[in-house]
DNA sequence: TTGAAAGCGCTACCAA
DNA sequence: TTGGTAGCGCTTTCAA
């Protein structure tokens, strides 16, 4: 195996310093253009490629950021937002020179583990900080440990929030959803909620609270729910046995509302005919399913794309301000439909 | 911000010379026990960690690896196997102090030249070869690059394959699975198929063949299919069409398998009563839907474990065997049942 | 504008 | 067993 062309090789075969052929390469003033020149075509000839070793250690970058995933080993799979989330961030990186480091944990100390040792072996410049909690002590943990982020969808209501954020906001969704669901004469809905020390969780309970209050509706029951299938099905059980059932359900995910459904279907409750159910995320699974689910469609490739672009700049010492892209949009399906009180009421009424 | 505590610092402080707090700190052999110990105590004191990028310029080791994802963005997003996969990759690699990097390429070209820039910046000491196509042209890439490799199922009928492999057996529970439909007395069996240029999209359909022929019958029509929920939806249109109808179909992979279920039942044709189906690979969606689907359930967490451990160990010298895993299993939900001709047999026969 | 040289933090070789 | 020292490949400072 030949010895690697290191830029000693450059600077020889274009007859400069090796200092000249760095200055050269990276496009730093200093040389001239007729230097840069010849470096340059010295390099092609001999087909240079610089070490990220001898770089990283002299330049004290490690050129990769990293995205620690907190899941059950088992749940990444079914959380089909990553992919694209991942796909998003990737095809920044890849065009800048950095890379990619994925990690996951399975409990909050594993995760902060995870943190931690990224930053004391300096293994990434920075990290993505997904999935938000309330107070996250990631956020104090990457302060402490000076290491540059980009948060997604981070709570608004954070003074000085010490990390640039990108978000998309899901509040004017909720509105929509509550407003579709209201013009279709659902005057009882309920929520089917995240776990409420997620950021996106929260917000989304509150939301819909609010946009029932708005129009002039009391808020429905609330069914606990932890954006999993699983917690979807367990809802179903749970507001099958209500006295006064809703006639419609806010999903705090597509997920969950997908087992929502499976279960009362399941147990012979209609939907749409008896319950509307709605969604939020907007993953494929929800065209799989019948009905097709009425979803607000969110864009993790978008907030990836923004977060990796931002992060990067952040490392690379400029100010990076907080970014918002479209909002995420209701997209109306088969599993909402007229409340079935409204059918009567539409007939009394004629 | 302090400086960074070197092994420079931990020699000072421990009073031995910087190569013997090398030697010391890394278990080599070459120190006193007195010698060792009291470096050890000092890194402990002085709160030292190793520099990755230090030791990685000198030991000309990344001490990563990576796996270049070929998807169209969206794809991965519904392919749950990934998840598993990666999540048994990182369970191993964190143990030992190797971090994943994620890389993603839409075209075949893209993915080549990925695995160029990983070779050629060195950003990681091996990859994972997943997803092999027949005649795959990455094997004879990575071997030029010299790259450490460790392969997921590759094809079992090449001789001299240049890596090391981790298989998990599907051929058998293809087996189980015509049995399965032999048993519940189908003799009309189709196949929904993978795409052919992979290994495991060929396999399956070899598979299938040949245990149809052994119980004695001859194989169904073919349809086919791309892996994709879309393609399962096409396959039961063009299906449906069909003079003489398969009563059971065995799929490629599980989220073909849903999508064509799906249409089947759009179009009024009842699973499992008019026709059964059967997935593969037993992702969680397969039991999100009505029927449950038949599949056979593969180990994407297991096989990522083992080819984590086979090519760190390759990546630190060690010779490689090729490792077999317990084989994929037949797992019997709701979406097989008795052929209809059979049920009307029975009844004569009664 | 150019070139020499000093690190970055570590491993590993070779004398002592 | 120990300690000095030469790299690994690059960036960057400072003279020339």
């Amino acid at each position: 195996m030949p010895r690697r062309v290191t830029i000693v090789d450059v600077a020889a075969r274009a007859g400069v310093a090796l200092s000249s052929a760095s200055t050269a390469l990276n496009g730093r003033p200093g040389v001239s253009e007729a230097t840069r020149a010849r470096v340059r075509a010295a390099a092609d000839e001999l087909g240079y490629v610089p070490s990220l070793r001898g770089r990283s250690l002299s330049a004290g970058r490690a050129y990769a950021v990293a995205l620690v995933v907190q899941r059950e080993s088992d749940v990444l799979e079914s959380d089909p937002f990553f992919g694209a989330f991942i796909s998003g961030i990737e095809s920044v990186l890849a065009g800048r020179g950095y890379a990619l480091v994925l990690q996951m944990g399975i409990t909050a100390r594993d995760v902060a583990r995870r943190y931690r040792d990224l930053s004391s072996y300096r293994r990434v410049d920075g990290v993505f900080l997904n999935e938000l909690q309330v107070d996250d002590p990631r956020i104090a943990l990457l302060t402490k440990l000076e290491m540059p982020a980009v948060a997604i969808n981070a709570d608004r209501g954070i003074e000085g929030f010490p990390f640039p954020v990108v978000r998309q906001d899901g509040v004017a969704a909720v509105q929509e959803i509550v407003r579709h669901l209201v013009d279709l004469g659902h005057r009882r809905i309920g929520h089917l909620s995240g776990p409420q020390h997620f950021v996106h969780g929260r917000e989304r309970l509150v939301a819909w609270r609010q946009a029932v209050l708005d129009a002039g509706l009391e808020p429905g029951p609330v069914l606990d729910g932890d954006f999993t299938y699983a917690g979807g099905v367990s809802a179903a059980r749970e507001m099958i046995a209500l006295p006064d059932r809703p006639t419609a359900v806010f999903c705090a995910n597509d997920l969950s509302a997908v087992g929502f459904m499976r279960r009362l279907q399941d147990e012979g409750v209609q939907v749409p005919g008896d319950v509307s159910v709605v969604g939020f995320d907007g993953i494929e699974l929800g065209t799989y399913v019948r009905p097709t689910l009425t979803t607000a469609a969110a864009s993790p490739r978008l907030i990836g794309a923004h977060a990796a672009t931002a992060l990067l700049d952040l490392i690379e010492g400029a100010v990076v301000p907080d970014i918002e892209i479209e909002p995420v949009r209701l997209v109306v399906r088969a599993s909402t439909a007229y409340a079935p009180q409204s059918r009567d009421l539409r007939h009394t009424s004629a």
